[in-house]
DNA sequence: CGGCTTTACTAAATCGGTTTACTAAATCGT
DNA sequence: ACGATTTAGTAAACCGATTTAGTAAAGCCG
């Protein structure tokens, strides 16, 4: 018993497919069928659990209920939970997410990013590690909905949900001068990405504000393709170089630090103090202490669904930029 | 400029759509298209970009190349590293993954697969909340390409991707006992999946097997409506009914009470020790003292993929159940 | 040079819906 | 009782691809 279509349906029942399609789509009564006719379709429906398909429809109408979700990887906790968000806030407007992962790597966000045209998502939902591209910029041309969070570049005008970055940074690392840090040193991944290099620029910011000597030996960066092998050096130089804080640019690179700190240097955990931009539930707990910026995901998830239903209801390009305020935890 | 099709195309260049299409499919030489029109098409195809609309294939081939990810949530890291692994394998093949949370809700779970399978998605890998549904039911009947993971129904047959539970949680508590654990608690969220009673089964295997009472006070269950409150509840009891060991019976709930733990009670972490089927990062370091059955996730992911691939080729109907073996960390 | 094969290409059907334009029959108003 | 309107429905085009069945022209053979 294969699936019915829409077609056999009409010819079980003696009628013409267009009638069968606008008692499906409640245009029963608008269309004049009669009450008789819209319940025995109804019913007849009902008996053999007929199920439209959505690829058909999406071919006719040229929308597919479908948002594309883009991020460097989907199992970071960050994107993770906004995912999840996202997905739930969708899930009411009638839309499903069909995801990916980039790995930060340009040529398989740009590859990723046309299946997903292809398939034809009725918009995007993207933290992209190389937003100036090609690919970006003919959709932006073509005026393709896009909302792009965590990461911005500043010379592509788009819609931005972003999180303040250098002021927090500055202000996080100031409570830990305040109570006499001295020496602060700083791990991040490649900071291709401009959001990361603001948070550096926060960094740099602490430190002259408070006329500490600025050592760039003590700014390092993490190699994203070999994370723990390269955090593990790096930290150590950090350590050897007699750090009293670090500072992070995410959440990744603490998880992975604290976790480096716990397994190699368990004595020192209680003299350092990390700084994190980005919130982990476990830093309410974990050692060294972490003082973290959290970023409003809540507000990240609904801005990003809301400004993108507006660009693909309004059919106009707008370039809206929200930048929202992270939250600072001492502990 | 508006999307061009292959009618457009077509018309533009002076030949047929039939042309066009198999010039585009490789099939040019096969077709006998003399190269000279090949190449016509090829470049007037580079020079305005074209790009095939998935959607309209979709529906002429039957196909859409897109698997469905189906779980309790997508933002536990459990889920989104396997989904993670499963994005990565399905990509070489050319597979996109359309993901959907269920929140353990059977009616959410329902909806999902119904829209799933509206989508005309060519296979489903799921972690089911309630696998004896009508829907999931009728599906199988069907012989619609499903795979099963992390939850069983004994009662339906199907593929599934499963971990030992039983005897891997009898064996952590064993552990424990040997070092003198004398009174233990266990900690679950509502057991109605197979899975989740199995391991509670190893636990009072554990205990009867060592002539400790089991007192079924110290088996407490969280309502997952409201994990942390619940939980906060359930850990406070057994605390105070002075257990030395609680069980947990997934990553969730033992993230929850290390969190809940270190806020509360952190003058008895030393004291306690948790053992957790899943396992986390932070387990390596966190206090209490957790041991863990780590699921191999990576095989879950790749044996997932790969029986939902045979399936899918095959169009037959199969009933593979691959149960794998976990691995303790005892720390 | 007439018939057969090969080359190079195309018209039209199809997938499963939606929608526009149309018609036949029934009902209404006067 | 006759034209106008309403009721109840249908045929066919369309969305953008694939694929089958076919054709016209050129090439080949004896």
């Amino acid at each position: 018993m294969k699936k019915k279509s829409i077609k056999d349906i009409a010819q079980d029942l003696g009628v013409s497919k267009t009638t069968v399609s606008f008692v499906l789509n409640k245009k029963g009564d608008e269309k004049n069928i009669s009450k008789k006719t819209q319940k025995v379709i109804l019913d007849y429906i009902k008996e053999v659990g007929y199920q439209p398909n959505q690829i058909a429809k999406s071919l006719k109408n040229g929308t597919t209920n479908t948002i594309g979700y883009l991020v460097p990887d989907i199992s970071n906790p960050f994107y993770a939970k906004i995912g999840r968000m996202i997905e739930d806030l969708l899930w009411e407007k009638g839309y499903h997410l069909l995801i990916g992962s980039t790995d930060e790597k340009k040529e398989k966000e740009e590859l990723l990013i046309n299946m997903f045209v292809n398939r034809q998502v009725d918009g995007l939902i993207i933290a992209s590690c190389f937003i100036k591209g090609d690919v970006l910029k003919s959709l932006s041309r073509q005026n393709f909905p896009m909302v792009f969070f965590d990461r911005e570049d500043p010379d592509f005008l788009a819609n931005y949900i972003l999180v303040e970055n250098k002021n927090p940074m500055k202000e996080a690392i100031q409570k830990t001068i305040d109570k006499g840090a001295k020496r602060i040193g700083l791990l991040s991944i490649t900071p291709d990405v401009y959001s990361l290099k603001l948070r550096i620029d926060g960094y740099k910011q602490a430190l002259t504000d408070n006329a500490l000597e600025y050592d760039e030996n003590l700014l390092r960066i993490v190699d994203h393709n070999h994370i723990k092998e390269s955090a593990q050096k790096e930290l150590k130089y950090l350590i050897e170089a007699g750090v009293d804080v670090v500072v992070f640019t995410n959440n990744q690179i603490t998880a992975t630090a604290i976790w480096l700190m716990n397994m190699h240097y368990p004595e020192k955990v209680k003299e350092i103090t990390f700084v994190s931009f980005d919130n982990l539930d476990i830093f309410d707990y974990s050692m060294p202490r972490v003082i973290s910026i959290a970023q409003p995901i809540m507000s990240i998830a609904r801005q990003s669904v809301d400004i993108l239903e507006e660009v693909i209801k309004s059919k106009e390009s707008k370039n809206t930029r929200i930048e929202l305020k992270p939250k600072l935890i001492e502990r």
